[in-house]
RNA sequence: GGUCUCAUGGCCGAGCGGUUAGGCACCGGUCUGCAAAACCGUCUACAGCAGUUCGAAUCUGCUUGAGACCUCCA
């Protein structure tokens, strides 16, 4: 694994080019990933931007590397909205469903965590959230004003952009100018105390309605919206790490913030790597909340979300996700969700006939087919090309199958497991629940032999009355050359 | 308005100067009581106009169209 280590190249937003991945610390990896803010169920969107990074987490697990894999949880912040006026979104939430804010993040929490579960994401190492973290968010404010780029107002703390620059690039992963920023005249709360339009807050002055408040050197109030992300990653992956990833819509002010708290408390940007996935559209548009093209991730699952005619199980969902590269948009579409159905399928029925192949003489190269796998992911994670590499195998399996090639055993056994590790631990692709199967097969073999009866006796209305009922109760039936099968 | 990204066959999507990516649909075939499913085969596209090059979907310029960010957002 550690030549196909050294293979690995990976895209940096900083930088805008793929470059060879190389970790501070040889064999390990630090990856830090901006994670959901719990103020409301997350929705699909949310959910491409995770399952993006589980795959990513997922092939360097398997490349070998000790991955430390943070994704914080945001449950706090003084934040913006699209008027522009200061709102807790969190506070908002409770007061609207008449909670606790504490209330509001635990009932949200415990979703995601399901839905993680049902998506098959693989936990990370630790989810730590920004209410267990003030303490860690002050002393980075405070050490940040102590180094000259943050300043005191009435209680709130700002990043001074025009002093930093005087420093630093601020700017440099979005490639904005501050004097390209456009100086909106909007009348926000806190412009008049800014020096600068371009600041941003580190700390908020408490608003007497506020749902939560903590204790600061400069009074009571919340932490900024971007300081929490510094505070995390710093306290559990150091002052500079391997990676941090995030959905493409947090690079800027996000991140670029984040990145200025770095440089402006420890003097180095807190990754070396940024890694940018990109969004969901429907209809060619970013599914948010704000646009109201959204659906939940359970919705999908239980044929709910009012755009599909059918419901999609959530191996399909993550497959159709799968053959989009991370950092290209992906349109959902009914008709582009079929197809990953069925080609789903197709995949997962090629993985089992390869179980039952007879062993001949090889006639494909199976050695470079598991090569190309690699190559794939390892070239910024291509999950689109692997998935391709993947189908090239299975159409060699068919054709074994078919008996018009061949595969030795010893590659059969090799090509097995690499594909089961691609499908099932790469790509995160559950193994069919076949516990359901093995209960229910008693009962499908009495079905399927009174059928086959009825079809030995040309009764033809009694064997479709069954195949008809069974196609109701969602059970396939498939007659072939060797019996009747069913799914 | 500013910054940036993208335009690929019926649909979804790879592609990073020279190989039919792949999946689905369509069509043809094998199989089948009929179907369905499965499997095999077929389908050779790159928004438009110029340019660079022996050669461009791939590089450059312009045009048109779409999207993202600039404000909470994954």
């Amino acid at each position: 694994m550690k030549a196909q280590q050294d293979q690995l190249v990976i895209y940096n937003s900083l930088k805008g080019e793929k470059e060879p991945f190389v970790p501070m610390v040889e064999g390990k990896v630090g990856m830090y990933v901006c994670g959901p803010t719990l103020y409301s169920e997350p929705h699909m969107g949310n959910m491409r931007t995770f399952i993006n990074f589980d795959l990513i987490y997922r092939y360097l697990l398997h490349l070998g590397f000790r991955v430390k894999y943070v994704r914080n949880v945001t449950d706090a912040g003084h934040i913006t909205n699209s008027a522009g006026q200061e709102v807790d979104s969190i506070g908002v939430a409770a007061k609207a469903e008449q909670l606790q804010s504490l209330e509001i993040v635990y009932k949200y929490a415990v979703k995601f965590q399901e839905l993680q579960r049902i998506y098959n994401m693989l936990p990370p190492s630790i989810e730590p959230t920004a209410t267990q973290h003030i303490q860690e968010q002050i002393e980075i404010i405070e050490q940040i004003i102590a180094n000259g780029y943050a300043y005191e107002v009435n209680g709130s703390v700002y990043f001074d952009t025009r002093r930093y620059m005087q420093d630093y690039n601020y700017g440099i992963l979005s490639g904005r100018k501050v004097d390209e920023l456009e100086n909106e005249t909007r009348t926000l709360n806190a412009q008049d105390e800014k020096r600068f339009f371009a600041d941003f807050a580190l700390w908020k002055k408490a608003n007497p309605d506020d749902m939560q408040v903590w204790r600061s050197p400069w009074g009571n109030g919340n932490p900024g919206w971007h300081i929490e992300c510094t505070a995390m990653s710093t306290k559990y992956l150091g002052k500079q790490f391997d990676i941090h990833g995030g959905g493409m819509d947090l690079k800027f002010p996000h991140h670029e913030d984040e990145i200025a708290q770095s440089c402006g408390s420890f003097g180095c940007n807190p990754a070396r790597y940024w890694m940018h996935a990109n969004m969901l559209n429907v209809n060619g548009q970013k599914m948010s909340k704000s646009f109201g093209n959204y659906f939940l991730p359970k919705q999908i699952l239980d044929g709910t979300t009012g755009l599909f005619e059918k419901s999609y199980t959530a191996n399909v969902v993550r497959f159709f996700m799968m053959q989009a590269h991370y950092r290209s948009n992906l349109d959902f579409t009914q008709e582009a969700l079929n197809a990953s159905e069925k080609g789903y399928a197709r995949l997962i029925e090629g993985l089992k006939t390869l179980e039952n192949l007879p062993a001949t003489t090889s006639t494909f190269d199976v050695a470079a087919l598991i090569a190309s796998f690699y190559k794939a992911m390892n070239d910024d994670f291509n999950a689109p090309i692997l998935v391709a590499n993947l189908f090239e195998a299975v159409k060699q399996i068919n054709l074994v199958n078919d008996g018009n090639a061949g595969i030795s055993a010893a590659d059969k056994s090799e090509l097995k497991a690499a594909m089961e590790v691609f499908v099932h631990e790469v790509l995160g692709l559950a193994p069919e629940n076949i516990a359901t199967e093995t209960r229910l097969a008693p009962v499908m073999d009495l079905v399927l032999d009174l059928r086959q009866q009825a079809r030995t006796n040309k009764d033809w209305t009694t064997s479709d009355q069954i195949r008809d009922g069974l196609a109701k109760a969602g059970i396939i039936v498939k007659d072939g050359k060797e019996g009747t099968a069913w799914s």
